[in-house]
DNA sequence: CATCATCTACTATAACTCTAGTAGGAGGCG
DNA sequence: CGCCTCCTACTAGAGTTATAGTAGATGATG
């Protein structure tokens, strides 16, 4: 199943992930870019159409719920990028990403810990 | 710089990358989708216009060229991602493409190879 | 030379994205 | 009760994306 969200409607996910369930109002002041109440309303309602989010109605209002795990999207979009710009390799992902010079040692340190454990207990295939 | 392609762009220029340089019938033919000769076209004039590829004429047609690198688009969609939908961490961006069960046990021992060599040649910082 | 295939340039259009306005309901307050 | 505020529903319009058709040039071929 493909997960893709348009810019601004990851924007108001990240709300949503970050601070939980949440209604109009609260979402908007979260966001970083100024926008009318009725522009985060009609982006919410899309991804209720899309099936992204839900709502459930509290008070006179709505509050809208994720209704994709971070996860289930953050790996919809590592595989599409893995597919699209690193010729499916994971990787060449990796090369990428730790080719970064903004990255401290202790990152990488964590990082590769993370490969250590995940070996660890990897089964053998 | 912020390097952004639509996914029909990204298409293109994915077949630009691999294979370098090419005419519009090339592209067409290395696509996946089947899609009519002009709309291949006007997806090259439009990344053109973006200044995302260049062509030169090549008898009585144009052969079209990438005007950036993999490596920098690849570069600025991990950012992006990483940003929004890993609250900015590339750890929790590795966790996730690690914990995708697809991953042999031979490419997850290349990637802690890879970060052994990074952290080798790291400077302290 | 006349015709055919191929190529670019220009035009078109439906769908989607982004933003926001207007209308109307519903609760709270003086 | 009448008004104000906040909320959703519906509508709207500019811009972008995706796809492709038509027109006209140009080189190849019989």
């Amino acid at each position: 199943m493909d997960i893709a969200f348009t810019d601004r409607e990851l924007d108001v996910m990240a709300v949503l992930w970050e601070h939980g369930p949440a209604t109009v109002a609260e979402v908007r002041e979260r966001l970083a870019d100024p926008l009318a109440y009725t522009t985060v309303l009609t982006v919410l309602r899309t991804l209720e159409e899309k099936g992204y989010v839900g709502h459930e109605a509290e008070g006179k209002a709505y509050r809208y719920y994720p209704r994709v795990a971070r996860d289930a999207a953050g790996e919809s979009a590592l595989r599409r990028l893995t597919r699209k710009l690193f010729r499916g390799s994971p990787e060449l992902l990796l090369t990428q990403l730790v080719s970064d010079r903004g990255l401290t040692r202790e990152e990488l340190e964590r990082m590769r810990r993370l490969l250590d454990e995940r070996l660890g207990t990897a089964e053998e295939r």
